[in-house]
DNA sequence: ACATTAAGTTGCA
DNA sequence: TGCAACTTAATGT
């Protein structure tokens, strides 16, 4: 994305978080822009039960809550650290300010805004029509062009049947069934229960 | 090595 | 699908 030496010449300032640790939540009003330097985020909401709904998982080298920068909307969803993680962080503000001298950096934010936007599409496709398996293969399935594998078995599902079922709106139970039905059909390997797709 | 906690399973309503 | 009982793996002391 953006270079983290533009970022700190910016004045952007480092933030260490743990895991569970809230970024943002729900209803905050945007004032930053944030890129993970390290860890893994979470972008969750909660529904009326408490269950709880995870909109995306975001590795290092990616920012989280762009889209609500660019607005004047409140955040629509919370982000959490699953594990320990390192964050830049720069003011709204002074953000704007870096992209009015740096333009080109526009087209680098339209290209991660619009691969988003491709996973919401597919995956809301998938959760309107599908069935259970076709939810959780959706899923596999992006997960596996996103990092470029190809080869059957050859990516380790790197989520647990948790973060699967939260991801797709199942209940765990019905991921581990469903899960082991597609083992049986040869889709999917597992191996202590890891599972290869 | 033992206790504790998290993740994964399974049967049953 | 959800609850609860149960097993297994991971982590802490």
């Amino acid at each position: 994305m953006i270079k983290q030496d533009l970022l700190l010449q910016f004045g952007a300032e480092e933030r260490y978080y743990d895991a569970d640790d809230i970024i943002f939540s729900e209803g905050d009003v945007p004032t930053f822009f944030y890129l993970i330097i390290k860890g893994k985020v979470k972008l969750n909401n909660y529904n009326d039960l408490g269950k709880e709904f995870i909109q995306a998982i975001v590795p290092s080298g990616q920012s989280i809550g762009l889209s609500s920068l660019f607005t004047e909307m409140i955040y629509p969803k919370n982000a959490v650290a699953i594990e320990k993680c390192e964050i830049l962080r720069l003011p709204k503000t002074t953000f704007l300010i870096l992209l009015e001298q740096y333009p080109e950096y526009y087209s680098k934010i339209i290209r991660c805004l619009s691969e988003h936007i491709h996973y919401k599409f597919m995956m809301l496709q998938s959760m309107a029509f599908h069935n259970p398996s076709q939810k959780l293969l959706t899923l596999m399935n992006y997960l596996k062009y996103e990092c470029g594998e190809h080869e059957p078995f050859s990516l380790q599902i790197p989520l647990t049947r948790q973060q699967l079922a939260s991801l797709t709106g199942l209940s765990v139970e019905t991921v581990i069934r469903v899960i082991k039905n597609l083992e049986k059909q040869g889709v999917v390997q597992i191996q202590n229960r890891k599972i290869f797709y």
